[in-house]
DNA sequence: ATGAAAGCGCTAACAC
DNA sequence: GTGTTAGCGCTTTCAT
């Protein structure tokens, strides 16, 4: 079968009508399945058989500029590219519309504001009804304010006013997890490696560690929190570590704010001689499956929910479009998903 | 500044006109700054402004109703997800439509085929002017023929009649590549650990590493080709390396199918007391930053064009869409990316 | 230099 | 039960 050559004009409703001896409203009832126009079965027959023979389907620019309905959401992220998760988070998001006949038209812009308005400015001339504007790693955001002019929901990310609804990683409890798994195993010297950057990540993970600790009465000890870099340069997890179990009274266990550092970690642990979990236990976070295939024994870590929340986010879009004429809620929800734990033998 | 609430009708042509005190074609030759009509400068102003008062923006679905032109190209795939890869095909793709004023509508399929013809469906019934089928790794697919109706480039795969046009990496060069550069580091003894599954990467590899064995007039020693699986459980990389170190004659270097493998093998000669790249080179394929990232000395390997093949996908639907009145060319091009070396400190 | 009018393919109110 | 009709917002031909 060869590709269609040429834009040969496509059937449309009246070319069915013609030849199932029917009014092209008739077909539209038949197509749309409408019941209160009550089309005999007789009727509906041979007006699909029309629509068989000419191979006719119907056109959803025609639809949606009669109704004003596009069914479709836009799907604007700074960079897909750069981040594993990227995908996981669309594909989330996309599931959650497509179970609603929905379709995502997505579009991406490096960190250029200009493009990133321009992009957004796109989307609306196409009349999407939503738009999901997603970041690759949570933190806060400023979009551009012409978004306001659409229901819109930030995805992994959100903007300081909080004037949009968002969804996040629940940080906090995912460093209270990690914690309080290291806990449930009987550790009481927890030390926590965490990351330098100024981000939620940063400051919700520790504070979930923290937490954990209080529930536990185990007193915060703040010579077992170190700040490393992640990657070769600079002071990074391995000499954290090394600094963590050379303590007068070192820890047994050691969360580690990513999984990339648990990686580290476990090479300083390997080179002093420990082995992992008998001698210390390590946790990490984000759940980056290739080094958690990787590492002996393999990581036991806290999963950061992209999935999730990429479908979320379109699911809560598909929501506030539904529901676009109710009186507008006090306040945009900021709905944060948990981090699950995933079990393998570092602890 | 707060979320438009309610479908409030947005102004259209006609009320641009009406404010301008123009005709609304005078508007449409404004916007679309037709030449032909000659709008004075004065008459093009006052209907500006107007457009700026009312904050009018042009609506996609009736020009793409009048034009039958959707500037719309539909990527479809079966795992987005699954992949750290997916990412870059997608900003590829989608980089390539946006810079001649197209955008992607994304839908994914599992390996699920009836959701895939459903899929296509949709993506016709919304008028898209070409589709983009993309698979997560290189390989053999039968897309559902109805994707024959409209333009279609082929992503990573190929169909095995050829009948649609396709991009996928060059594994054969990316084979040789990789060889050639262990050859050109002195080495005549070289290892080449292959995947045992039958995939066109495996076949590729291997026949670009026979080639520029022969090139170089270096004998083939099948001793010298080990099958490998990934991961943990069964024959891999890591005994594959054992095997061949423990030859009478041992390999100097050593060409892994992937990166992942590359790991097992770094940690097999680690364990023999073998430095890299001094007593072995050893030369991976795929270019997981995370892993190249991670392996000291940082591993050298091939990398697949991922970003590059997505770009060529929608520029050539692009063209072919352009180009779709013009003579069925004789047969739709099967193209090949290079897949460029890339240099860091293991051989 | 500008406007009237037709029509893209469809939905839906209304008529018979 | 089925058809007539009026647009949705736009492009484009043809008149003036």
């Amino acid at each position: 079968m060869a590709a269609q050559r040429s834009r040969r004009k496509r059937p449309s409703m009246n070319d069915v009508a013609r030849l199932a001896g029917v009014s092209q409203t008739t077909v539209s009832f038949v197509v749309n399945n409408v019941e209160s126009a009550n089309i005999p079965p007789e009727t509906r027959k041979r007006v699909w058989k029309a629509i068989e023979q000419l191979g006719y389907r119907p056109n959803a620019m025609a639809r949606s500029l009669r109704s004003s309905r596009t069914h479709t959401l836009g799907f604007i992220s700074d960079e897909v590219a750069t981040t594993p998760y990227a995908g996981q988070m669309i594909q989330g998001a996309q599931d959650a519309a497509w179970e609603q006949d929905n379709l995502l038209l997505l579009v991406n812009t490096g960190a250029d504001a200009r493009l990133e308005e321009a992009a957004i400015e796109t989307l609306l001339e196409r009349q999407v009804e939503g738009i999901i504007y997603a970041a690759m790693y949570h933190r806060s955001v400023s979009p551009p304010s012409i978004i306001h002019e659409v229901p819109t929901v930030l995805l992994d990310c959100f903007i300081p006013d909080r004037s949009l609804p968002s969804v996040t990683p629940d940080e906090v409890q995912g460093g209270y997890t990690a914690t309080e798994t290291l806990i449930k195993a009987g550790h009481r010297r927890i030390a926590f490696i965490n990351n330098k950057d100024d981000i939620p990540a940063t400051r919700g993970r520790l504070a979930g560690y923290k937490k954990a600790l209080a529930d536990y009465h185990i007193p915060f000890d703040e010579t077992l929190v170190q700040i490393a870099g992640a990657g070769p340069s600079g002071f990074n997890s391995y000499e954290a570590t090394y600094q963590l179990m050379h303590l007068a009274n070192p820890p047994t266990a050691i969360f580690c704010f990513n999984d990339r550092m648990a990686m580290d970690t476990y090479q300083a642990l390997h080179r002093l001689g420990l082995s992992i979990p008998d001698d210390v236990a390590v946790i990490g976070f984000d759940n980056q499956e290739i080094i958690a295939d990787i590492l002996r024994p393999g990581l036991t870590t806290v999963a950061l929910p992209h999935y999730q929340m990429g479908w979320w986010a379109a699911q809560h879009l598909l929501q506030l479009i539904e529901n676009i004429d109710a009186p507008a809620p006090s306040s945009p929800v900021q709905h944060t998903i948990a981090c699950p734990l995933v079990l393998r033998h570092s602890v």
